[in-house]
DNA sequence: CGAATAAGTCTACAAGTGTATACCTGAAGG
DNA sequence: CCTTCAGGTATACACTTGTAGACTTATTCG
């Protein structure tokens, strides 16, 4: 009786014309921001591939897996543009420079470009692998840098100390959203931070004996 | 011909006497270290259930719903013995103090007994109301504390500072695992972090003019 | 114009979630 | 003994998740 299949219709067909590197490169940056967003396990790929205009399944065709897909996204953020790079220990006043960057980065619901945030949020997930993957990165491109451009004793110490503040003031003010931080104005949380920071950064001064 | 049902045998039947105050004290502990350990959506209610010796079905019997049931949770939490609390101005080195808090309850995969770390894992949730109810405990527990306890300029700025920096020394001590936090001695770590909370307590200088 | 192949989708499945309804069970009181 | 009822369990449902296999469509090349 019915005539056929009516050839069901489709929407958004020729949105991007089958282009490969595109799509890839349109789920990296879906998923990257889904990740940010929610974490590992919060983040789904059915969501993740609407958001790319896809399907869930090309996700896993691109990139094998959820868990793959995720180090591929943590390397590419944590490789790119970071407010801690190479160089920095040339800096006359890193706690300035990293004062300014965090509150830059760091509007109250922006999106996080850094990878931090991201890690964090994902650091309590179920699989174990994925966290490890994280926890290397963090070690690999900010401490490790960090430290190098440190002087003095505790060099690796001092650098995750600053990490950690950095890390915890991104998550009071995005992940909590606490009030003192999220409306205070940057000019008046940089003044109170920077010094703070550099303290960290200048060797710690040895007890005269 | 069978002769009636076996009376199917159960088992760690007279564990607990169908005491229902024990019972539910029991969920609440077992509650709060799944919240801790995997965040709220991370934690399943038979994993709370079954930590405790009892069915999924009985923590909603007895709660309601997962909301309520992390509502209590983190309420009896922040409640709980905590590093910050009432009094604290008047001591003498508050960042002596709250690194030797910190530290103490910090080791690198030890249960937490501050709530702060249950909120940041359960932070990026997708229930929205389970993030204000967080928001608002750390908002009225501790910022509000600790922001009384200090003098001068920007107090709850400051303290807001303070909160953020124990919370990312817990996130990378404990969350990420950062390695120059977890396996450096607590007292080497004490004495670069007690000056600069204590800069952060002390009233900010004015510039002269 | 085909044919080949890359690009993408559909359907399905097994596992896990929170929760509602109906059921069972053990101890106390008559 | 039997009843009663709080304390507790079993079953089921509707939903979501990551992923596998078969299928379809568009593009490019001969």
């Amino acid at each position: 009786m019915p005539a056929a299949k009516p050839a069901n219709a489709k929407k958004q067909a020729a949105l991007r014309p089958r282009n490969a590197a595109a799509t890839r490169e349109a789920i990296l940056k879906s998923a990257r921001k889904a990740f940010a967003a929610h974490g590992y396990d919060g983040a789904g790929l059915r969501e993740i591939a609407a958001e790319a205009g896809v399907t869930a399944m090309l996700v896993n065709r691109y990139f094998g897996s959820k868990e793959q897909l995720f180090e591929e996204v943590i390397d590419h953020t944590m490789a790119g543009a970071s407010v801690i790079r190479e160089g920095i220990g040339d800096l006359p006043n890193l706690g300035d420079y990293l004062a300014a960057g965090l509150l830059a980065t760091t509007s109250p619901d922006a999106a996080p470009l850094d990878g931090s945030l991201m890690m964090i949020r994902s650091a309590s997930t179920a699989n174990p692998r994925v966290a490890e993957i994280g926890r290397r990165q963090i070690e690999k491109r900010h401490l490790k840098t960090l430290a190098a451009a440190l002087k003095g004793e505790h060099a690796a110490e001092r650098a995750a100390l600053i990490l950690s503040l950095i890390a915890g003031v991104q998550v009071m003010r995005q992940m909590i959203g606490l009030s003192a931080l999220a409306k205070t104005p940057p000019a008046t949380l940089h003044k109170l931070l920077a010094p703070v920071i550099q303290k960290l950064a200048n060797p710690p001064i040895r007890p005269p004996r």
